[in-house]
DNA sequence: ACTGGACGACCGGTATACCAGTTGCAAGTG
DNA sequence: CACTTGCAACTGGTATACCGGTCGTCCAGT
């Protein structure tokens, strides 16, 4: 009832994003804030909020007077970004691990384990959903905030990391449930040790896959006009 | 020569965060912006980007139509800040002995071998200085520069969770000090795994030491006007 | 004396205008 | 034709003005 308010900015913010993983620009075309803020009839300033906090997210790179860019993620540092990721879910899966099991985790795991026994009635992006939920859940789950909000301001490079998902294959799909369902019941066992263990090998394994699929980051896409197909959903494996 | 030309954003956000720390705002006296921008003799804009950045860095929390206030931490939280610097500067520390040292890095492990041999021609605040840069350059050394900026980006949570140092007894500055040297004798000695563990158990050591001195914390300052003497120095523990 | 409602000071959010720096192209010059 | 030069069209950075919402205060009515 309290906040929630829908301010400009996180509109702005929640479109540019889509643009942006849209595919619409790439390394070398500049995201104007005034030509923003037309495309998105808003202000120019709510415009220049959601690019500044994008900044700070590490998503985007301002230079004064030139412009304002998306940030190109190197290999070296994609593999240091899955350190770091490795490190707070890994703290995450053994802190949720040390407490009774959240309402909400707990329902996502029988969802989970309802898809692993009939894979193949669910499509690839509803295992994606229910996979990003469960990232989600857990890190709610650990009880910490400020792991949380640390978590949350790195979360974008994460994102950008991948960026070229959303074609899981069923196969891989089912293999990252498993290795979901796998953690899930470590922390379930309250065994702390082996919840981080198995989220820090679950990462390890995005990273190889995502290293396997390293082609098509540099395509060059059709500077389309606004409306993505991504509706603004998180994913984070 | 390229960069480093300080807007009046990195103005404002430097003396805020000073006055800040310099305890002129207590938790339930809000930071104007009009009179900050005042105040700083300034216009309003830097001073509201210089709040968002502090927001964003859960300095500082905004309650539009009400005001920006400083946030206060829990105990609880605390402790859980302290858990993921753990995870992180411990994760550096790993990093950083798997590499060759750091010419800055050897420097600073000189000076501070130097003042660990004659402690008593060093004062405290020289001696928490240097590990102050002890912690930032083993952090460049770490050689990860998303590792760097999500340290980056929660460095500000750690300052406001210590908050109430600076006043570092002899004996506890030389014992922090010790366990620097520590810290660098096993990244020296290429042992990734020792430096990870006396990373942690110096921060837990640290943690420790903040919980029992949990005094004073909601005192009520003066009210000063302007220049802190914190000269806009970090503090990293 | 107490209570309720209106007014005014203050808040952050947003829009608009102007500034200085950068860049690329085009016109002028050898 | 090659090169210089300067203008024009951008960029983000900053200032100022205005908006709706909140809250304390003060006065009117009880």
């Amino acid at each position: 009832m309290s906040a929630s308010f829908e301010f400009e900015r996180d509109r702005a913010y929640n479109r540019i994003v889509a643009l942006i993983f849209g595919g619409t620009y790439d390394a070398a075309t500049p995201l104007s804030e005034r030509k923003l803020a037309q495309a998105l009839d808003m202000g120019r300033m709510p415009v220049r909020e959601a690019l500044r906090q994008l900044e700070q997210e590490g998503v985007v790179e301002v230079r004064p007077a030139r412009g304002t860019f998306v940030r190109s993620v190197s290999p070296e540092d994609l593999a240091e970004v899955y350190r770091v990721r490795e490190a707070l879910e890994g703290l995450a899966a053994e802190l949720a691990a040390g407490r009774p099991t959240t309402g909400a985790l707990a329902a996502c795991g029988t969802r989970m384990r309802i898809m692993a026994r009939d894979a193949s009635a669910f499509t690839a992006a509803e295992i994606d959903d229910a996979g990003t939920e469960f990232h989600n859940l857990l890190m709610e789950a650990s009880g910490s905030v400020p792991l949380s909000e640390a978590v949350r301001l790195f979360r974008m490079r994460f994102r950008l990391a991948f960026h070229l998902p959303r074609y899981f294959a069923q196969e891989i799909a089912q293999e990252t449930l498993a290795e979901h369902i796998a953690i899930l019941e470590a922390v379930e066992a309250r065994d702390p040790v082996a919840a981080r263990a198995r989220m820090v090998d679950h990462l390890a394994r995005g990273l190889e896959l995502r290293l396997k699929l390293e082609t098509g980051v540099g395509r060059k896409p059709a500077k389309g006009t606004d409306t993505s197909s991504n509706s603004g959903m998180e994913k984070t494996q």
